[in-house]
DNA sequence: TCCGGTGCCT
């Protein structure tokens, strides 16, 4: 500070006695370009106004180039040069122009674009791009528009700069066919052009004709850079076109190119896209530099391949490695523990959200919602929900979805009703949400007249999802030949989750000679699925007709069907455990087997009979007790061994709950006095002294 | 002046 003002004094002296001379120039000029401060460079201008002689037009251009561009400078004091300063020159406006484009309001930027044009003054191919610039970034189009044919007529069109960003804003606007013209006209191009359109068809979901393009490109000798490569990467990635993404990694390393963050990013994310993780992991590793993006593109990557487990063990890695997480990374972690009903986990990123001051709006409310509900917290989905300023259609769904989870279908449909009076218009997702929510209730009618409004109201398109609810909510209601008649109708073709919702009814109403017919069809449409040998081999033992079932489960082993394994999960501690049936690989199956050996037999001694086993499940096979040890009962049994009396127990089920085990899980839950709630392939289930949430009715 | 990662689903 004080040297800075001992020079400006000494420079104040010298000003004082050499002002009279527009030899002094050049002084000024390096008096400027050493001033570290606006304050400073306000006191030079000030001396500078007071003589004419030295207002020469590379000194205002210094001072305006300060004021306007530097990071420390101030642009309304820059455009009050502007209108101290007689005979602005088009370098003035240009400067002034650029610092207003990229750092203030398209109107203002336009009113110093106005005065240029008054003055008789036209933008060059300094200031005009960066005009149409601001414009791109405000989606300004017609503004935008007018500064094309403007450029036309003052004939800057030609430069290249200009035309790049010409088509720039066509990309942005949408306005592919426009920005392809422009492109198409173009005597030259370079790099830039060819990458802005690419980018622009890559961006808006046109991988295959980015891709095209940059075929093209390299048969015009034009030699791609990071950035091309980064964006037909991500063509790659929506593609999942592993082929084309190692053929670019291949020319990455041959070129010796600088394998920079977006690069480097971008590569992890086409291997994981393209079900490469072991790829995508040895990139990071080797990335030189990473940031949150590239955690991001990992973690986001590993919870679309569905593998939760390493995404949320990666965010523990950057915790220790102390990266910040972001949005992004929350919402990533969010989905992860949703789906492994990671719920302590979750509450921990809740409570991280609030300590930090982030807001749960928008994505991050939405995936905390999500989460509540799917762990089976839907009073705390539904405080985040109250809580959320701007709910949007996601947010609502999110929340509908988790109240038909959880089979409160009354307060599904309220909740759409209030999105309709706030003027939310629900996407065909949300009708499923109210659907499926119907479905789980049993409400017909409502089902019925819900899915003719969304195509009478809402002009939604049924999609295949929807006409499965359909004959799931007629099905259970034991509509079984309207629900097949249904299926006959559609309007689309019909999928083996549509005749597998006709075959669990079946199943639900005892319906055998209907479910062979049906299971057929599902087979013919799913030959490779287990569910329909599954769900036809429970018919069969309901029917008490054993040998039957036991036809089924040996046509099934002999059509090679792929066998899904059960498995369930329980957090305990903040981590996740999972187990299959009849596993016994956890650390502590000793001390599991016992318990379910006590759970048994305690059971068994309470209602005096033998255990129901009338429907068996299939893949198990080895006798009684295998029956006993299902995925869920292990799961069970170790959460009541390791979590303090009146903990409630949180399972979460890849398939759907067989009806020994809900009956078994109800005695538990009276017997031991726990809260059990278990989330299955479809819905919730919360068992609670000796009776569950779904009346039976699953 | 061109670029990378995010949500609701039978």
């Amino acid at each position: 500070m004080d040297l800075c003002y001992s020079l400006t004094t000494q420079f104040g002296g010298r000003t004082r006695e050499l002002c009279s001379s527009s030899q002094d120039v050049p002084l000024v000029l390096r008096r400027l370009e050493s001033c570290e401060s606006m304050s400073e460079l306000k006191r030079i201008h000030a001396r500078v106004i007071r003589t004419r002689a030295l207002q020469a037009d590379n000194v205002i251009g210094k001072i305006l180039r300060s004021s306007a561009l530097s990071s420390t400078g101030d642009l309304d004091y820059a455009r009050d040069v502007l209108t101290a300063v007689e005979g602005f020159n088009r370098c003035h406006y240009n400067t002034i122009i650029r610092g207003f484009a990229s750092k203030r309001s398209l109107e203002e930027t336009f009113s110093i674009y106005c005065r240029m044009l008054e003055n008789g003054l036209y933008p060059d191919n300094f200031s005009l791009p960066f005009l149409i610039k601001a414009c791109t970034e405000s989606l300004a189009r017609s503004a935008g528009k007018y500064l094309h044919v403007h450029a036309i007529k003052i004939g800057m069109d030609s430069d290249i700069y200009v035309k790049n960003n010409l088509v720039r804003m066509y990309v942005v606007f949408g306005e592919l066919d426009a920005a392809h013209e422009l492109f198409n006209k173009m005597p030259l191009r370079d790099i830039i052009t060819w990458t802005t359109l690419i980018s622009g068809y890559a961006k808006a979901g046109y991988a295959r004709e980015a891709i095209r393009l940059f075929q093209e490109m390299g048969d015009a000798n034009m030699v791609a850079d990071e950035v091309t490569v980064t964006v037909v990467l991500s063509s790659c990635s929506a593609l999942g076109d592993l082929n084309l993404g190692k053929v670019l990694h291949g020319y990455v390393k041959i070129n010796r190119m600088n394998v920079d963050i977006f690069v480097g990013n971008a590569l992890v994310n086409m291997y994981l896209k393209c079900g490469d993780s072991g790829s995508a992991y040895q990139v990071f590793r080797e990335m030189p530099k990473r940031n949150v993006v590239s955690w991001n593109s990992l973690i986001s990557g590993l919870v679309d391949q569905g593998d939760f487990k390493a995404a949320l063990s990666l965010f523990r890695r950057m915790q220790q490695e102390q990266i910040k997480p972001d949005d992004v990374t929350i919402v990533a972690v969010l989905n992860s523990c949703s789906n492994l009903g990671a719920h302590e986990l979750g509450k921990w990123i809740h409570v991280y959200i609030q300590r930090n001051s982030i807001k749960a709006d928008g994505f991050i409310g939405n995936a905390l919602v999500d989460m509540y509900a799917k762990c089976g917290s839907i009073n705390q989905a539904l405080q985040v929900f109250q809580g959320m300023a701007c709910k949007d259609v996601y947010s609502y769904t999110a929340m509908i979805v988790g109240f038909a989870m959880h089979g409160q279908a009354k307060k599904a449909l309220s909740l759409f009703h209030e999105m309709l009076k706030e003027g939310i218009r629900p996407d065909s997702v949300t009708f499923i949400g109210v659907l499926s929510a119907c479905s789980h209730s049993g409400l017909v009618d409502e089902g019925r007249r819900h899915f003719q409004e969304m195509v009478k109201l809402y002009d939604l398109e049924p999609q295949i999802q929807h006409y499965g609810c359909m004959v799931d909510l007629l099905g259970r209601a034991g509509l079984l030949e309207e629900a097949e008649e249904f299926i006959k109708h559609m309007p689309i073709e019909s999928d083996g989750f549509v005749w597998g919702a006709l075959l669990g009814a079946c199943r639900i109403h005892g319906k055998v000679d209907m479910g062979e017919r049906i299971l057929q069809k599902v087979l013919e449409l799913e030959p490779e699925d287990e569910g329909g040998y599954v769900l036809m081999s429970n018919i069969y033992s309901s029917a008490n007709r054993p040998w039957d079932s036991v036809k089924v489960r040996k046509q099934m082993k002999t059509q090679k069907v792929r066998k899904m394994p059960g498995s369930s999960l329980i957090e305990v501690d903040g981590i996740v455990h999972e187990f299959r049936a009849g596993d016994e690989s956890h650390c502590k199956t000793i001390e599991i087997y016992m318990m379910l050996e006590e759970i048994i037999s305690l059971l068994e001694a309470e209602s005096g009979v033998m255990l129901d086993t009338k429907t068996t499940s299939l893949g198990v096979g080895k006798g009684e007790h295998l029956l006993c040890s299902h995925s869920e009962r292990l799961a069970i049994a170790f959460g009541l061994i390791s979590t303090g009396h009146g903990t409630p127990l949180r399972i979460v089920k890849n398939l759907r709950v067989c009806s020994d085990c809900h009956s078994v899980t109800k005695k538990i839950s009276k017997l031991y006095n726990r809260e059990i709630i278990v989330r299955d392939r479809n819905r919730f289930h919360h068992f609670n002294g000796g009776v569950c949430s779904c009346m039976d009715f699953w």
